[in-house]
DNA sequence: GCTGAAAACACATCCTT
DNA sequence: AAGGATGTGTTTTCAGC
């Protein structure tokens, strides 16, 4: 992981669908080389896929929430992570140190939708009380890379 | 935008490096079918783009907080996004109805760095408060598609 | 949306430093 | 160990249908 791996990750969260040779013009490397860089950085877990970046609203996504979840007691991350991936409309789920214990980032195509998500949230025993954050508008979003 | 143009988005989110031509046999059409059907979503903006998805951790990025921010009277979006924009850390922004006005997503190496950062959103003029949440553990994080 | 041909690319092998 | 060059098979891409 030097330098060199730093730029060719960069063209690639910049152009997912890039081709070696591309990476390679820009980093001073041949294809192969670049290839072979990449398929290291794969098995090392650095890189762990390609994905194609949709706009949410263009394919129906029209609302999203970010909500905190409060527990009563102890709840191992492994529930947790169980309980919240069965749910198809959390798009992402973290636990936190702070006021909540959790935050979910739901997406949804309506508001009664995210509201229905809530519910099923809250259905699992141990949840104390939820904090919902509806958006309004998605400022911006960056891959990032170092 | 149809079924076959969902599969294909579907596919290209799990894998977006796969081929036209093995999209292809998955949805039942040639690879030229394939290549101008995702040129179509390209263009109408469905599809914005390719990126690579990385391990954080792995590439040094192990400190992350989810911020909210409390405004003193009325920020325009547009402002909001320019500031917020140009620190680097911020990796995510979104206006929110609810308890605060603005969430923002920030990743860092260490815990110091994100202390700068909430230091540095501070400084604008009207910022009244923040109130943040350290990620402990990432339970998961996954691609969205309809 | 398919077919077919030309160009570009990926991938493996070998060779150099 | 790490990169460059070469050859082969695929893939992309642009016609024409």
């Amino acid at each position: 992981m030097d330098a060199v791996d730093r730029e060719i990750i960069g063209h690639l969260m910049r152009d997912g669908r890039a081709t070696y040779a591309e990476i390679g013009a820009g980093v001073g490397l041949s294809a192969p080389a670049v290839k072979r860089r990449v398929d290291q950085m794969r098995l090392r877990g650095q890189i762990t896929g390609f994905t194609a970046l949709t706009d949410p609203a263009a394919l129906g996504w029209s609302t999203e929430a970010y909500v905190e979840i409060y527990y009563d007691g102890n709840v191992s991350a492994a529930e947790l992570k169980r309980s919240l991936e069965a749910i198809p409309q959390i798009v992402g789920a973290w636990t936190v140190a702070g006021n909540a214990d959790a935050i979910v980032h739901v997406m949804a195509t309506s508001m009664t939708e995210i509201e229905q998500v809530v519910e099923r949230m809250r259905e699992h025993a141990k949840v104390e009380r939820t904090r919902s954050a509806i958006v309004m508008s998605r400022l911006f979003e960056r891959p990032r890379s170092r």
